[in-house]
DNA sequence: AATTATTTGTCCGTATGTATG
DNA sequence: CCATACATACGGACAAATAAT
């Protein structure tokens, strides 16, 4: 998948800080090491080390080395580092948090949504929102027409920082529900009409522009989501527990 | 400052693209002939690029070259390109995004805070608080106890995601903003005396647990110190007008 | 459809800078 | 002050990919 051998060994050395096979202040081995071990030239090792750096994943230094740095100096909010902790065995605690971001993040940007959208953007979330109701006795397209009405709301922000943020966002949450998203797609057209109420309520505010209560809507949605897959998540731990 | 070449190189091409000088779409020199121009080694200007990529400023393909990628494709939430776009002439707009996602992102940590903060926690907010009151009376350390204040509510919402975006938010906010804290902190003693009880009313619904009003008492702080940066920038406006 | 030209990608020998012992 | 060990920097060579001819 990567396209080049440097990018390659950027995932490998990456992934395996993130998901904690190499420790916070651990030293790596030096360039000329690397190089023989993993079978690539020095240049490849020092152009994935400073995509490394610039996620602030590492720090080298002349005569000391590279060293791991402290979890707290990481960018979190590199779809790369977030896709290598969702990957790890225990993501739990880091899903969660991801989510209260969302919770936080996406009311506010319907809210600003209400506030800013123009014209065109009302006819792009009117038309995302007819191929949601369309697609409602399909389980494949209803996904992806989900994540579009989403993106036309989110678009009429016009926030390009809430944009990128939610994106990312979402990436990292998609990656590692598809699981779980099948789950809730079993569950058959009767949760997707009721979600699709919950949608419409949204989109009428932001049409309207009704900002506190687009917010509200948004955070009803989200809520009435979260509860629908905890609830199959249970039932299906029931049916085959470990 | 940049500690080697290709970060200095790195600076340079990442602030003329997110600034605008280089547009999306444009070509970038070959290799070989920025090598020329800046009179560094091929080696260092592959380096940069790998910066560049990385933040996903460029797209590099064989002989097509390598071309500025799209404003929506670039990682906003890179605290270079934050600060690249904070140091911009025309940031008006960037600034108000900023602070929108701040208005979003600080009330919902507070929230979290509230429902999180174990003892360590709440001693440690206690500290910052007593440090905040007894700087209440020197322009220059209140600033300094004020950003521990809310470091210190930050860390006890327990979630690494939030913590990260509001630093990197925050060093963005306050690198465009130093002169403007001048201006509030001209506004004397009162207006801090008056902001010191809205941070003790944040900390006593912390301590607490009252989740809610934790969150709705951080938006009044928010929004009462942007009505007074607003009212001094206006003053300072009609005192000087350009 | 085959060839060529151009540009990135890769390899490596070598030299320099810098901090440690 | 010298020796050592590491990152940093340089540049020539070749491989691979692809747009243009």
């Amino acid at each position: 998948m990567p396209k080049n051998l440097s990018e390659q060994l950027l995932h490998e050395l990456g992934s395996s800080i993130v998901q904690g096979k190499r420790q916070p202040g651990e030293l790596l081995p030096k360039v000329e090491t690397l190089s023989e071990m993993k079978g690539v030239s020095r240049t490849v090792v020092r152009e994935a080390m400073k995509g490394l750096s610039a996620r602030r994943l590492i720090e080298s230094s002349t005569r000391t080395g590279t060293v791991v740095r402290p979890r707290e100096a990481w960018l979190w909010w590199d779809p790369d580092i977030i896709s290598w902790a969702a990957a790890a065995e225990e993501n739990q605690s880091f899903l969660m948090q991801l989510t209260e971001v969302r919770l936080a993040m996406e009311p506010a940007a319907v809210k600003l949504a209400a506030k800013n959208a123009d014209e065109e953007d009302i006819a792009a979330i009117r038309h995302r929102y007819d191929l949601l109701e369309q697609s409602v006795n399909s389980e494949d397209e209803w996904v992806a027409a989900d994540a579009a009405f989403h993106e036309a709301i989110l678009h009429a922000s016009h926030n390009e920082l809430m944009q990128s943020l939610i994106q990312t966002l979402q990436e990292g949450l998609y990656q590692s529900r598809h699981t779980t998203m099948r789950i809730l797609q079993r569950a058959g057209d009767s949760s997707r009409r009721m979600a699709l109420d919950l949608h419409r309520d949204v989109m009428t505010a932001v049409i309207e522009g009704k900002e506190d209560e687009a917010r509200m809507r948004m955070e009803t949605l989200l809520h009435t989501v979260s509860r629908l897959l905890k609830e199959y998540e249970a039932e299906v731990k029931k049916e085959a527990p470990k």
